[in-house]
RNA sequence: GCGAUAGUGGCGAAGUGGUUAACGCACCGGAUUGUGGCUCCGGCACGCGUGGGUUCGAUUCCCACCUAUCGCCCCA
């Protein structure tokens, strides 16, 4: 084969489309009702947008960001996340202005690239349905994302589904949490597993999810998070817990969870299937928090924030693996069957005529036989059949065919052309006797 | 970036260092000069991921690369 798609693409084939257009479909409905309203920003940016954001020594920025230099010698990358370049929007659009209504509550869906090795569920471009709100620090919204998140994933068709929160804190809990942290694992470095030990100086964070079993014991004496939280930060999670209950959704706290991007604090979340597309682990399919301050950091005012990304690919996996049925709607209302090449000219008015008149119609262009054209009318799931030889053209009158069951009856090609909506109706209530 | 497994027609899958690369599904055609199913018959890989090498000869052996899958890292 000569030609490949790029390492980690995917080519999304028709049939395949049709359900990201059913899972984007959904998504929209729901947000509109939640009242959030798209936004498109570029899928590349400038590097800092997402370096300056991310954390510089974060994994995503030093070895995932498939960035490059322009020919003006722009240092560009491609967006790793949405969040940091929506960011980047609402602060030069200057959506924080007084006229603008808080919150502003805004999604987006589209690719996001990462270079790393592909896996199950993880692919270099793959694509996220996401939401943010600015410039609200109520917990409330907050619960309302996680409401609307769990929402989304309810109305595709999961229901085996677990919300894991945690919160970060405030600036000054996280800084009491890291020393605390630090003070505990330092006299331990030398049990750590390497990976650890490399975290340990980077982002000792993230040895609190280590998957290494020895890390894992030394981790679950380590000293948790919710004992340094500052009064403020304790009464906003509470809130949240709060709330929670209030709606009746079931969620697990998991203070050893953490975040891949630094601009995280107060409330994290993370909804979870454990479905056997991921070998029966649970894996995340959406995950979010609050980024208090992420917004000044590029260049904006004091306004806070919260969002989700939802990983599409990983939810199609999902749906797949728990065979839920997507509802798509792909048959076809007219096979039209011309038999001999003199009724090929009405063949083609015929189609047009009723695509203009609002129907789906396929017909044949291989000059095949009827049974060859009845063959494929049935195959693609037509409902009717409208067939026409020569003899029926000479008397203008064409056979409808129910091919469910099997009902035919001539009807002619004025009514056709002219109502075809009666001729349908017609026999749809033949059908129903 | 590290480790492991794999790569044969549209799909699934057998196979061998040496004449025409099984079989199943799908597809196309015929039996049935104009009607979907079944059955029967026929057709369907100048080629065995790509490039080198070993050999008289390689799809089969060796090397490299590419891609996929799984685990780690990390993450949606």
């Amino acid at each position: 084969m000569k030609y490949q798609r790029p390492k980690g693409t995917t080519d999304i084939i028709p049939g395949e489309s049709a359900k990201w257009q059913y899972i984007e479909g959904i998504a929209r409905q729901l947000f509109k009702k939640y009242r959030y309203n798209e936004i498109r920003t570029p899928i590349f940016e400038n590097f800092e947008v997402f370096s300056r954001t991310s954390g510089e020594t974060s994994d995503i920025v030093t070895k995932e960001m498939y960035d490059f230099f322009d020919k003006g010698e722009r240092h560009i990358t491609l967006r790793p996340e949405g969040t940091a370049g929506v960011v980047r929007a609402y602060v030069e659009n200057k959506l924080y202005g007084p006229e603008i209504q808080r919150p502003f509550k805004t999604f987006y869906m589209g690719p996001m690239f990462r270079y790393e090795r592909p896996q199950s569920g993880r692919q270099r471009q793959f694509h996220q349905i996401g939401v943010e709100a600015f410039g609200v620090d109520n917990p409330t919204l907050d619960v309302e994302v996680m409401a609307m998140a769990i929402n989304l994933l309810r109305q595709c068709g999961l229901h085996d589904l677990k919300l894991v929160i945690n919160t970060l804190g405030d600036a000054e809990s996280r800084a009491k949490y890291h020393a605390a942290l630090m003070e505990y694992l330092e006299p331990l470095e030398s049990k750590l597993s390497d990976d650890s030990k490399e975290r340990l100086h980077k982002n000792p964070l993230r040895i609190l999810d280590s998957k290494d079993r020895e890390d894992q014991e030394i981790v679950a004496n380590a000293p948790s998070i919710l004992n340094y939280l500052t009064d403020d930060a304790a009464a906003h999670f509470d809130t949240v817990k709060k709330l929670l209950n209030a709606l009746e959704i079931p969620f697990e706290i998991e203070t050893n969870m953490v975040r891949g991007l630094d601009y995280y604090n107060h409330t994290i979340f993370e909804i979870m299937s454990n479905s056997k597309a991921f070998g029966g682990n649970w894996t995340t399919v959406c995950a979010g928090g609050r980024y208090n301050g992420l917004v000044e950091q590029l260049g904006g005012p004091e306004v806070p924030g919260i969002g989700f990304g939802l990983g599409v690919e990983r939810l199609l996996l999902v749906l797949e693996a728990e065979k839920v049925d997507l509802p798509l709607d792909e048959d076809l209302d007219v096979y039209v069957v011309g038999i001999g090449e003199v009724t090929n000219e009405e063949t083609l008015k015929m189609v047009q005529a009723l695509r203009q008149a609002g129907y789906s119609a396929e017909r044949d262009y291989l000059g095949r036989k009827p049974k060859g054209q009845f063959k494929s009318a049935n195959r693609m799931n037509a409902h009717l059949t409208l067939t026409i030889g020569e003899e029926e053209l000479q008397a203008g009158k064409a056979n409808l065919k129910n091919m469910q069951t099997g009902n035919e009856v001539a009807v002619s090609l004025a009514d056709v052309y002219t109502g075809f909506d009666k001729v349908y109706q017609d026999i749809v209530e033949s059908e129903k006797e």
